[in-house]
DNA sequence: TAGTGGTCTAGACCACATA
DNA sequence: ATGTGGTCTAGACCACTAC
């Protein structure tokens, strides 16, 4: 009790205690010793294993939440956050209709027009952090609002952690895309950046969306990582915007 | 000392302490007490003044803080946020060029098309909170960058706040258009919301930005607020994204 | 009733900026 | 040397949830 209290599991460097503490709870969290949508031990427990104050976890779980990688639920505990949970489903996708919620028009109807064992281009790897050659999971689907298809997606999936993905598995899936990824391969996707362009359809592009060649769509590239920033998805998406839109908000 | 410490000064309900103290700072922020770029009294002052702890004055100003309304500087104080900053002039324009950063390719070139005086239609009005009919200033302006036309913006702004908005004034100001509703008319935005779209121009936005009527363009229409929500600025942008992308992050 | 997170306080010390 | 925000602690009490 006389010498300062120390939090030292591994950590190298000097920085405030509670980002020492943050980052033991991000090392756990990956390692997957809690899973998406369970408790994570009290800040008391935390505060005790750790050596160091409630009021230091309290900080250190504060930022956990804010990154969205946390949930607090007053009396009942802290949970790591998961894609099932009802309130954030579909937290990556900003399409809405024009009018109406999206709760509104009902689940998308979802067909898997392809999905194979390809070798990684150039470009694909880069995103991923591959090298060029290494194999990846491609997949095409189409995503339809009210029998309007709506939504291209092509994404590819790094093969290492995606091991054992089939078409059958996809289709039978119900339910966000990215809850499967947590609870069957253990895969969380914490954070994402997409480049956005105005673009016009290929043939093949245009038929699936059952539009024309002068059709103007939204192009959504995405990357989405998992912990430590490690990209696990590619998404190039193509939106139709007749009677929807891609909705920002800039704090 | 022996009543529980209070911090009314007209704020009506149960909520915690540190949210009626946020209250009371935004407030007075609102009433523009104290100007964007000015600091705030002190931690211990304002707890002083509330007649609560530094701790809880701490807390409100962290949420403040996160919602960019306020940025601490360690040793100097804390300060009103401002679009004048370096480090986060242009805060709500999000697209990036392609290659390079944003800062490579120096300030857009900026040319006001158009700026008058007109009546609001209904869905202006619908987007200011004000009634069809009622005065605003609408602009048009382009923006380029190395020469090439990229950004066709039309705005919308309230009459009454921005009395006496000219051309001239707008084109002879240097540096971001909010930081001179800032610092010409008190209007600071702090927030924002933007609706994307896929288009094809029409014949008078092709020609002011150099495209055929096939080029698709990325619609942005973007909804700019005040404190307290207030709806300040109608803005609908055409941009051009075969050099440049609108760069989103997902947390 | 017990356990959880949420609020509030008081005080100590540190890191940074300025004079 | 002084004043600012940043960290850390310890303890009290509140609000919510579950049993």
């Amino acid at each position: 009790m006389s010498s300062p209290p120390a939090a030292d599991a591994g950590t190298p460097s000097f920085s405030p205690l509670y980002q020492q503490i943050r980052a033991l709870i991000l090392q756990r969290l990956q390692a997957g010793e809690w899973r998406p949508g369970e408790p994570i031990p009290s800040e008391i427990d935390l505060a005790a294993r750790f050596r160091v104050s409630q009021g230091t976890v309290r900080k250190a779980i504060d930022e956990l939440a804010a990154d969205n990688l946390l949930v607090r639920r007053q009396g009942k505990g802290t949970f790591v956050a998961t894609h099932a949970e009802q309130q954030v489903q579909y937290r990556f996708l900003k399409l809405v209709p024009d009018e109406g919620t999206p709760a509104s028009e009902g689940p998308a109807e979802r067909t898997i027009v392809d999905c194979r064992r390809v070798r990684a281009s150039a470009d694909v790897a880069r995103a991923l952090a591959l090298r060029p050659g290494d194999p990846v999971l491609q997949v095409r689907r189409v995503l339809a609002y009210g029998g309007e298809p709506t939504i291209l997606e092509d994404l590819w999936l790094p093969g290492g952690p995606f091991k054992g993905l089939t078409a059958e598995r996809l289709a039978q899936w119900r339910g966000p895309m990215y809850e499967m990824f947590e609870s069957e391969f253990g895969v969380r996707m914490v954070r994402a950046e997409e480049k956005l362009r105005a673009v016009l359809p290929d043939t093949d592009q245009a038929s699936l969306l059952g539009v024309t060649l002068q059709t103007p769509l939204l192009s959504v590239e995405r990357i989405a990582h998992t912990y430590h920033d490690a990209p696990m998805e590619l998404r190039r998406g193509l939106y139709r915007t007749d009677a929807h839109h891609y909705r920002n908000d800039l704090g």
